[in-house]
DNA sequence: TTTAACTCGTACACGTACGTTCAACTTATG
DNA sequence: CATAAGTTGAACGTACGTGTACGAGTTAAA
């Protein structure tokens, strides 16, 4: 109940036009500056900052809308990936994937994980999430990835890295290409299980 | 000159005190919460808000002030580690020190990052990082670590895994001993040469 | 003990962001 | 076109954090 595209249903054409510069000038906004004042927004907008309260009767309220959609949009993306066959190339695909989102929108995540209820952000996080942890449980069993450390840690090394990686493309370190190739590199070298330290491959 | 302790030279002994006891509380403060009252700082350090000003005649001096003191001990501990021989296990020992300091100081990073001016951060920051890079530099001509990707990102690897087990402890999900673990299983296997694919273990 | 350094609370000035109200104007929609 | 929905800027109140000023009280140190 209560979906996406039914939220503006009785809204005039011109309303549900604002609405969408607002939101799509709050994500721009964010990505640039995360405690972006709402006048900011709406200029950006091309909006009254009234208008904007009009829509949004509070800051969190905005910054909750911002972050649905954004992970809405995240969902199409991973929705059309295939998880399965061979773990480790399945797990290449998602994370290439789930680079390109946190690439594009790891400024408002990190926006709305200040000014989000934790728990919002959990649901939405750990439904994403879900998606790698199943695929690393599936490639534990095949005995493709290491299981000497916490599935959940496995996770996190993947999700940070890509952040990290996004950060250095921002900053201008990485191409994306540079940061797509080495996060994938990375992790994939992170999930091997490792050599016993005795059972070495001739190291001549 | 102006060496770190000759600062407090002329003040006087209950002066002196204050001082540590407004750096302790800001750092402490600090770590639960980035944007922490000056108020509440100097309520923590038992202190008037005024006399806080006295010696901190802005926010951003007594920021500086506290990452000028955590940047010490970080050094002071990263200097008693040997770097020297066997490159994995050098790093074994460099990670382990430095996840021990990243692990208690890194909120106060944190917080310096949003309110200090970037060339300030970086110095220190770099300085610490140096280390590593060094070491990194070092193994890969050994042929202990990799060498296709750039040494900078090797580097924000063992950053940002670090920072990521500091955060896992403090959010319950990992010990103090497991996160440690973690952070040196999953780097060392990071920085290993990745096989070529073709040149596989017998993977029988 | 005398004095200068230090501390304290209160009060104030200042800036900034949030959110509200209002009255006038514009525009979609029937 | 008529009207209801939407928009707008300006002004206002509130809350909060920073930094300053001041006068009285304490305390370290010579």
């Amino acid at each position: 109940m209560a979906l996406a595209p039914s939220e503006n249903a009785g809204k005039r054409a011109d309303a549900r036009r604002n609405i969408d510069a607002i939101l799509a000038a709050a994500q721009t906004c964010l990505v640039e500056n995360q405690d972006v004042t709402i006048a900011e927004i709406a200029k950006k907008a091309g909006v009254g900052r009234v208008t904007l309260y009009g829509h949004f009767p509070t800051r969190a309220d905005l910054l909750d809308a911002v972050f649905r959609r954004v992970s809405a949009e995240a969902d199409a993306v991973l929705d059309t990936i295939d998880t399965e066959g061979e773990p480790t190339a399945a797990l290449n695909r998602l994370i290439a994937g789930s680079w390109q989102i946190v690439n594009r929108f790891r400024a408002v995540l990190a926006a709305a994980e200040l000014e989000l209820p934790p728990e919002r952000i959990r649901s939405h996080h750990d439904r994403h999430l879900a998606r790698l942890a199943a695929l690393i449980r599936r490639g534990r069993q095949t005995g493709a990835f290491r299981t000497d450390l916490p599935e959940r840690w496995l996770v996190t090394v993947a999700y940070t890295l890509m952040h990290a990686a996004a950060g250095e493309t921002t900053a201008g370190n990485l191409t994306e290409a540079d940061a797509q190739h080495a996060v994938l590199a990375t992790v994939l070298a992170a999930y091997q299980s490792p050599p016993d330290a005795a059972s070495h491959c001739h190291p001549a």
